[in-house]
DNA sequence: GTCTATAATTTGATAGAC
DNA sequence: GTCTATCAAATTATAGAC
């Protein structure tokens, strides 16, 4: 049950953020009551904690199958992309922890600081694909780029309803890893 | 009195999205009631969608200023970037747009229309500002990284508090343009 | 244009029975 | 673990006086 509750408030978040569902909401589409909810997740903010780490795990589980056969940062950021798109056919949703991100300034600081570990762990596996650079500034900024670049462009995908932003962008971000 | 409640809703949206501020909120920020509020905008749905045009229109407006002596691709981007920099760091906030666009799902179907005009003014601007380049394909595809790109970057600059992301981002997407 | 008052609903959370 | 029942507070919105 606490795992259904885990993939129901994620599914919930995704469409819509922190304040566009409630206990009541988990409750009626799990099959229990608010109150038993609350047996599981003391306190919505735990809950959202707990959604944010489920998801960052599945998130880099799945980065790391896609990842397994890639040699080179070329292909390493082929399957960097091809995570986020994914996560966008397969849902129609948004990134957790882009909506979130965006909703910073109101949320509990325990939420923040899960959202900011998720940027950081992107780092440290967008700069461990891009180690064949020499040049350590120059990775870190590519790295940002891919980050923020996919993170916008699953946003504008589901606003637009069209997979073609993050296509186009992964696309180009691959395209220019080998000019520059 | 109506462009005081405009610009309050801006800050609040752009504190926490669609559903982290409230009638009253604005109304303790303004200095009447909220029944008052109401009386300039009849409903909530209503309110954000004006706020989005007005913030939509003081963006282009400033965007112009800030391109009004760039000539060539480059300068005009260079300018484009500075517009997402300094609607950061004028405010420590992200963009309005990005924001509602993550919440787009459990938005009304007005307000997602009139993200999507946002949206689709930015690539006008940035297939303009791009014209130089002879293929239009690529041309589209260039305009899609800058928008999500910066969205992102700003988004990610609000949750870690550090204009870093923004700022380079912007260096690496110039860079990028002129190697490709 | 702004007010008071209020309706109707929803929210996060708790107490206590089973 | 789940339930019923409930609380205190907040929400969007409206009616009608001034």
């Amino acid at each position: 049950m606490k795992s259904k509750i885990l993939k129901t408030a994620e599914e919930m978040i995704r469409n819509g953020g922190y304040n566009a569902f409630s206990f009541r909401d988990i409750a009626a589409a799990v099959g229990i009551k608010s109150a038993s909810v609350h047996y599981h997740f003391a306190t919505k903010e735990a809950l959202v904690c707990a959604v944010v780490e489920h998801y960052s795990e599945d998130f880099f589980t799945f980065l790391s199958k896609q990842a397994a056969t890639a040699t080179d940062a070329h292909s390493k950021l082929d399957a960097y992309c091809k995570s986020f798109l994914l996560a966008y056919t397969s849902t129609g949703k948004s990134c957790l922890c882009g909506i979130l991100s965006n909703e910073v300034c109101s949320l509990p600081d325990s939420v923040r600081a899960c959202l900011n570990q998720f940027v950081e762990a992107n780092m440290d596996w967008l700069m461990n694909a891009l180690s064949e650079l020499p040049n350590i500034e120059s990775r870190r900024t590519k790295a940002r780029l891919f980050y923020t670049a996919l993170e916008g462009a699953i946003a504008t995908s589901v606003l637009t309803n069209d997979a073609v932003w993050v296509e186009s962008v992964s696309a180009q971000l691959l395209k220019d890893l080998k000019n520059g």
